[in-house]
DNA sequence: GTGGTCTAGACCACG
DNA sequence: GTGGTCTAGACCACA
């Protein structure tokens, strides 16, 4: 699996690199019950700080999306991802909103939106198929 | 309009009243050409900072969604906001990306996350009809 | 002569004003020795406030472009507008290395910028042929 | 580099921060993907506030003649800087407009402001021949 | 009264 | 250590 980082945009590297993992997820890359690099070998891959490494591991396993075993090492939480539940489809339409909002004003439509949508929704889904 | 702004957000303040004034826009609330608050007003009404509301209009005013009118203040752009461009779509799939990675990994259909965001369009839309 | 301000440019209205008048008298619309309107008729023709127009009038008038008699009301300095000294010559190139150094990061070539300098000379030449 | 601020100017200190540096960059002596001085460092050099300096920083971040860089630093665009565009023209156009007005009407000849600009031109160029 | 600029000092997230 | 954010208070130019 490709990581993919821009050290030039505002979002945070160990937020990109949680967002690459939960992608490499989704696109069923990584299965449940598989392994992740250690922290220490993935940092040095990308050329990142150890630190950063972990504080995207960290929030992965508050996530949900991974355990931590000490001898084992890192993997891919067997059990899947919890469910959405309200809480994070409270979050998610939080998420949402501003962005639907923005696209109004700079008149997209509601399809061309929905459509953008499904377009991603396929780069996932096709991996699956 | 009103302002709710929660200040135990991780979203910055600023950001958080960009958000607010686009969305106020994107609900007809506030019409091209119409008046804003003026910064210090703005800021002693909300309780924050002059300074914050001042960098939420600079935003707003890069952004092309406000004017700073020497004569009439500060104003909603009275041409309108500028269209998404290739650029604007760019960004909002890499914004849209993780939220739908996350969502399929947490179970959620491709058909209820159209459906949230058609929801979420509606709170917008069923101002103007 | 036309006048044309931007209420919405960072330019200060007066400057603008100041400006507008100059480029007058540079395109020979306005003859030396020919009357201005007054402070007053100005201000209301345009739409702006009295101290403006004074503030444009009293910056002209410190630069020799125009006379103000209390009788004979405004008028452009009919020995003409003073040549340009060292001190000038110095402002002026203060002025124009910004504008230099910027097109040449931005790949300017110096022909294309003397080009375009030659025609906005046209601009107010052609007045005069 | 060397910084030279006049603080009697008229001309905000963060602007002529921006002139300055865009002056560097383009007699090459900051070269592309080069490192700039941290925020705190350049403000307590040159003994203004640190926020002055962010706000000339941001001016030329969002002018595309620095990124900021989340393990470099500040660094000069090592893409270049992106080329003069019609916008930029119209604007600089616009600069130059008034110039060569004023000019004009203090008699200074075609030739003569063009051996200027020529003259201005030579400074930077100097640098790279 | 407005927005624009500058200063000063503080806290935090990031790497 | 970095940049990002927020506050507070000040002065000035503009209209």
């Amino acid at each position: 699996m490709l990581i993919n980082l821009d050290f030039e945009s505002n979002e945070p590297i160990y937020q990109q690199l949680v967002h690459q993992i939960i992608e490499g997820i989704a696109r069923k890359e990584i299965a449940p019950g598989e392994g992740l690099p250690s922290v220490r070998s993935l940092a040095s891959d990308i050329g990142i700080n150890l630190h950063t490494v972990n504080k995207a591991y960290q929030q992965l396993k508050q996530d949900g999306f991974i355990l931590i075993h000490r001898q084992k090492g890192v993997v891919v939480n067997p059990d899947g991802v919890p469910k959405a539940d309200a809480n994070y489809k409270k979050q998610l339409e939080k998420n949402l909103r501003p962005l639907i909002a923005e696209s109004i004003c700079r008149d997209v439509s509601e399809e061309e939106f929905l459509r953008l949508c499904s377009t991603i929704f396929e780069t996932y889904q096709g991996g699956s198929a």
